[in-house]
DNA sequence: GATGAATGAGCATTCATTCAT
DNA sequence: CATGAATGAATGCTCATTCAT
């Protein structure tokens, strides 16, 4: 039996609907109860104002994230194993939730600097947990000695370009994409 | 002697300083001309309206990096000489000319699937050329046989991950990044 | 007990009470609503722009001027009779509801010729009806053989007199006019 | 040997042109200086502002009815030569000179009481002398006794009628009418 | 004479927010 | 709980007018 959706649930939805097709700024309320079939009183019955529904969907998009992340990456994968989990979930919830993500990615450039470090906090455990991944496996003799920031960064720069090749190019990525580049970041490009 | 400035000058910088600080949504053409110290009418005398001033600021940027790229990255270079000269281009034209590059970014995300494929393509021509220099290299066996376009997927995304940092987090990238994302793309994280 | 005024009916009569004083140009949306004593939001809920109030306003006139020729002017009547109801009628319905017969009049000039041949529209059915009484009378031997469109033409055109007159040079029509309108029309002007 | 029209010409010409073709109010400066093809500034070197233009070429339009109605319309006439002669002129003029005439009729609408009373009197001795044409009419025993500012009214009414059919409906008037409504004025309708 | 860059008052329109029902 | 009429501050844009060259 599906529950009934409660008039929360439709300005949610439709907030969310509305935020990826048009952007935040130019999505106005009247479009969002309107898509919600709601009327206004009600959406400041439940949010204060569009601010505080964009926050709401955020934070579900970081629990999401998190619960992906804690399920796939542990720090006892070995390096191969542990580069394709985290490259695959990373690109999986941004692709999955892809709304959410795209959205979050959207709105963030639009703040100041403040507001911008803020909006990083629930990403970063995830980031230093992987650095500490990397950090582990030079003292153990695993990589060579090169600064974990910077292969955390060619993760997140990877993941980067394949969601952007994706929408703006609508070309998706491939199992042969992900294992190409572990590949590389494990061996590199050069002919032995 | 230095030049005096035109009105179109003062509100081409008038509206690049704001868009970077506030955005391209909420910087308003009041605001514009306040920061241009000129007339309401003075701004329509030259610009359509407030995108038609972004769309020029668009083409400064896309002529300073096409430029960049030109004169810095040539067919002719090595492998390492080629991937340092790329990654340290892409950087400094995006930091040199940081809020327009950052500015372009951040605008594109509010557009439709179509205008974003058209803002694209200022940069394709770019990426075919790296994607081809890869290509070449594999035929004339400096590097494995690895999807070209994964590499240049590392370097972009390697060039995104350094702004994002600085941007967001105010960590600015030093030479030893370069040096070892370079490092890495060549010859993997992997211990031999 | 007298119904109170709903804010639409209140715009509606500033936009007539305003366009007849200073003409549709000269009318501000600022100005209407002042006179309605109600904010600028509430103008855009009922109207989506000048024109459309104006365009509310033609339709009632229309409505009125059907109304009253329907009442006044029959097939039926005899010559004088009808020539006095038809004249009549014009004159007191431009008159009664003066400002909105004005108002369309003043209006029409700034038209293009497709809408100025549609705003006759709603008009033409009473005077092909006019028409048709004369050949009608014609046929029947009661008046000679003249076109009968110069006769509708001539009775439109006196209407047209009295109400400039009196419009510019505030000097009513009395019944007097009538009579005398309606009795050179039947048997002209020369002595016998 | 043509002479080449001056700026001012060309600016009179330019208004007269845009001034039928979107109204008086639509037109702006901006509009007339490109049709007439000079700078903003040689505007204001020979009017004003818009309305001292208008009242430029109202003057001609004046002027030049003056003239008709002189060459034509006597009081030495007969009435039927007379009644002719003025419906011819009148309808002459304003169709020759039509889009000045159409102007004049537009533009009047839009004035308050004052001005529209002072637009009247260049036009008013004209009427004033065909109301002397008639009332004289009567102590001659060439009509009968009737209010000769009626049938001044028919006149002005029938030439109404006649423009306005041109205009709404482009149905020009033919020698024909002009003979019927003569005939309708002198005769009646009714049969003897 | 002729020009057009610069101006800003004025106007239409949008949209987040409130509140009585 | 839910609604939507009412609001007005904020914003984009137009256009008559001025004035230095």
């Amino acid at each position: 039996m599906p529950k009934r959706k409660t008039k929360k649930e439709l300005l949610l939805e439709a907030g969310l609907d509305l935020f990826c097709e048009k952007g935040f700024e130019k999505t106005t309320i009247d479009d969002i109860i309107a898509h919600a079939d709601c009327g206004k009183g009600t959406f400041y019955r439940y949010f204060e104002n569009k601010d505080s529904l964009y926050a709401e969907l955020e934070n579900e998009f970081n629990t999401l994230f998190r619960q992906e992340v804690n399920k796939n990456c542990h720090s006892s994968m070995g390096l191969k194993q542990y580069l394709t989990a985290a490259l695959t979930t990373f690109l999986r919830v941004f692709r999955q939730y892809q709304r959410l993500g795209m959205l979050r990615f959207m709105r963030e450039q639009s703040l100041g600097p403040d507001l911008r470090k803020a909006s990083l906090s629930p990403i970063m455990p995830y980031l230093v947990e992987m650095r500490d991944y990397f950090k582990n496996a030079i003292s153990k003799g695993l990589i060579r000695h090169i600064n974990p920031e910077n292969v955390v960064g060619l993760i997140i720069g990877a993941t980067h370009f394949f969601l952007m090749r994706d929408f703006k190019l609508e070309l998706p990525y491939s199992a042969k994409d992900i294992e190409d580049t572990v590949d590389i970041i494990m061996n590199g490009v050069a002919t032995p």
